[in-house]
RNA sequence: GCCGAUGUGGCGAAAUGGCAGACGCAACGGACUUAAAAUCCGUUGGGCUUUUAAAGGCCCGUGCCGGUUCGAGUCCGGCCAUCGGCACCA
């Protein structure tokens, strides 16, 4: 993939020349310049913040699900906060095509990708005046044509510097009532759109044309430039509010055998029409067209926008890593490595303060760092830890760094782009922890602490494991199950076992303490298989096991064992193993004698599954015969012999036309037509076909089916 | 609204296009036991039907409708339902 090329380091923080916002990004540590928070990877920004009154915290977008707190579903609400940020969006073109390499599940790539949210399109400036410009950012440039007013957001700082005197109040008025909304209101209960005339109009770049500006909240400041071109034609938002406020409705892209007039609302491909620059030409080169022109006349260019927003990394709550940083005269400075790790200190009170505050702030002599520096008070979101904590179980001793240059490329390296082998994970993460730590894992790449642009190269997206109920497990609904509790009374082999023996990995699945029970049944029947009680009641080894070898059938089933566990397990399907399993302990059960060999090739099997189990078993084993060298960890994994699987006489199946009729049992050996003979002959066969038939079909080893009509 | 996933017995689930329901749970019957628990053995998708019975026979059945195929739970097209994600993103 040219993996070099593409994660060249020499471009260190430097972005995508085409984004909107600033175009390069430094660490905190080794920026000089004016204004840092332009640039920095960390910055401190005066942002409406996500906050929580319940938690006593403000929260990332990705932690706000339909205007409540992802954790307890709470209430949130907008408010203007000093926060730290981090310049995620930086990576934002990355963290989308770095995906491509990766072997997940489509559906995570997916809701990444979305939550991203690319979009190509232009930048296209529309004068107000001599000096001052409003950008807008659109998918459609072929459609400027068609732009018969404009919309800022009411939050646009733009706005009081054109607004005429006489529509003031109602601008004002209509920016208070947008500023007490909350995320919610402003997009599930806002269903009637809203806005306001600024009284001001601004020239449509390509034809000069006046056109009035308006503030609505639907337009949104976070997103491209925070103002929209209005085109009622062909969106059907601005068709809407174009209708309710009377604005003009120009067509211009015709659908194909629509009329001009019909193609109004009209949101896909089609040709331009009233449009002289790009009249006639189909969207896509007429979008091309269309862009060309505006950067030639210094109008506009080509852009590229996200959905994705700056990361919000700090909260007001004590459990979290304390930022390393310290205020002087307003200005922050980042603490010298050599004072890391920076250590909360006690506090009388660790709960939030439900003001902003963070409780830290409350260690008054913590806080004073020095004469005239005090501490941030802030601390990192949960999210932080699990951004690296990967990393540093590959060596987790080192006192020097986050984690040594060996042990990161001997645990991290490979052909890859990603460095974890196998990651497994629930989907509640897709646009949380996997993709701040990708975020991470680029940043610590690019300044050459790492071998690799990724964090996880494979991601198994395991279920959730529901309530008895099949409801979501929740402490309202009462329907948590606590692995403590069924630990205690089945022990942590069951409750391994059944998990895995529930269904496929991937899969949502009910608990079922039954399950458990017979999970825990199996594991009985197999310590019975070894052991048996004796009159003094103490547990004895099994007087049936013997050091003998297996018979025909014994070896046939424990090879075939060995073939599905061990594929099983490759391919995750670890209740199909277990099925496996307990299907070669019945074969056993009323066995008269017990083949040694074969019990320590199953318990080595097994103990993936039950490890405490197989061990206690294998070392009784050891006790009873003769010793096996090494603890049952460390034998080899069985392998299995194909030829011992090989049967001699088979079972096929016999249908006419298709429908099955009886089961037919021959050698392996025979012919073709010793097997059309044969199956003609089956009392059920020989009643359909009375007649004859047609033709015949012999599959081999699989299928012989009589068609007679 | 858009995107994605999933629909199979009473339940959790199996099934390279070839005997649907392996394995487990639950239920029922039996053995063991003074009794119970535990354990072991057996039956168990639905409907109709033959026979004194033991044992058979026929039909239907993998969300719904259609298609491909000798043959479809599996492949293709359309629909429905449930769950998850996004949701004025210009």
């Amino acid at each position: 993939m040219g993996a070099r090329d593409q994660h060249d380091r020499s471009a260190v923080f430097q972005m995508d020349a085409v984004d909107l916002s600033s175009d390069i990004v430094e660490p905190i540590s080794t920026y000089r310049g004016e204004n840092p928070n332009s640039v920095r990877l960390a910055y401190v920004a005066d942002v409406p913040v996500n906050w929580c009154p319940e938690l006593g915290t403000v929260l990332a977008n990705e932690e706000v699900v339909d205007g409540k707190s992802e954790i307890g579903g709470f209430p949130v609400v907008r408010r203007p906060m000093r926060q730290w940020m981090l310049r995620i969006t930086a990576y934002a073109e990355r963290l989308i095509k770095e995906l491509d390499d990766l072997d997940w599940p489509e559906g995570i790539k997916l809701l990444q990708r979305n939550w991203i949210g690319r979009s190509e399109g232009a930048e296209v400036e529309f004068m107000l005046d001599k000096e001052q410009k409003i950008h807008v950012f659109t998918t459609r440039p072929d459609t400027l044509y068609g732009a018969t007013y404009m919309v800022l957001a009411p939050e646009h700082p733009l706005i009081e510097r054109f607004v005429t005197e006489e529509q003031w109040p109602a601008v004002r008025e209509y920016r208070e009532r947008a500023a007490r909304k909350s995320d919610l209101e402003r997009t599930e209960l806002a269903k009637e759109k809203t806005g306001v005339f600024t009284g001001a109009y601004a020239a449509n770049p390509v034809n000069n044309e006046k056109i009035p500006i308006w503030i609505a909240d639907y337009v949104l400041l976070g997103y491209g430039t925070g103002a929209i071109m209005g085109v009622p034609a062909h969106d059907e938002r601005d068709l809407e509010f174009a209708r309710k406020f009377k604005l003009s409705i120009l067509p211009v892209v015709q659908a194909e055998g629509k009329t001009s007039e019909e193609s109004i609302g009209f949101i896909g491909d089609g040709v331009a029409i009233n449009s002289p620059v790009i009249n006639g030409l189909p969207t896509q080169p007429a979008k091309k067209k269309i862009i060309a022109w505006l950067e030639e006349h210094n109008h506009g260019k080509s852009a590229i926008s996200y959905k994705l927003r700056d990361w919000l990394f700090s909260r007001q709550r004590y459990w979290g890593e304390p930022l390393p940083i310290v205020w002087e005269n307003h200005k922050y400075r980042a603490l010298d490595e050599r004072e890391l790790p920076i250590v909360p200190p006690p506090l009388d009170d660790y709960k939030p303060t439900g003001t902003g505050e963070p409780p830290l702030a409350k260690a008054k002599e913590w806080v004073r760092y020095s004469g005239n520096a005090l501490r941030e008070t802030n601390t990192m979101p949960q999210w932080a830890g699990s951004c690296w904590y990967y990393l540093r179980f590959c060596d987790p001793q080192n006192d020097e760094r986050f984690v040594g240059e060996e042990a990161e490329r001997y645990w991290m390296g490979g052909p890859k782009p990603g460095g974890v082998d196998l990651y497994v994970g629930g989907t509640e993460h897709a646009v949380l922890h996997l993709l701040y730590a990708r975020f991470w894992h680029k940043v610590l790449f690019d300044l050459g602490h790492l071998s690799k642009p990724e964090p996880f190269q494979r991601l198994v997206n395991q279920g959730i494991i529901l309530g008895e109920d099949n409801q979501k497990m929740s402490k309202s609904r009462g329907n948590i199950v606590n692995p403590d509790d069924v630990i205690d009374q089945y022990g942590a082999d069951a409750f391994r076992c059944y998990e895995m023996f529930m269904g496929p990995l991937e899969q949502m699945k009910p608990w079922s303490m039954r399950g458990v029970e017979g999970v825990a049944r199996f594991l009985a029947r197999v310590w019975r298989l070894f052991m048996n009680e004796n009159q003094a009641g103490e547990w004895v080894l099994s007087a049936k096991l013997k050091d003998v070898d297996p018979d025909k059938a014994e070896q046939k089933i424990m090879h075939a064992t060995i073939k599905k566990v061990t594929e099983d397990i490759e391919s995750f399907s670890f209740n199909t193993a277990i099925s496996q399993m307990m299907i070669f302990v019945n074969a056993f059960t009323n066995a008269e004698t017990i083949p040694v060999s074969a019990m320590r090739t199953f318990l080595i099997l097994l103990n993936p599954f039950a490890p405490h189990l197989t061990s206690e078993l294998w070392e009784k084993l050891n006790t009873g015969f003769k010793a096996v060298r090494g603890d049952i960890t460390e034998q080899k994994w069985p392998v299995y012999d194909e030829a011992l699987l090989a049967e001699d006489e088979i079972e096929i199946p016999v249908q006419v036309n298709g429908k099955f009729q009886g089961v037919l049992n021959i050698s392996v050996a025979a012919t073709k037509e010793e097997i059309i003979n044969a199956a003609e002959k089956l009392p059920k066969v020989k009643q359909r076909i009375t007649d004859g038939y047609i033709k015949v079909l012999v599959v081999q080893n699989k299928v012989v089916n009589f068609v007679t009509k």
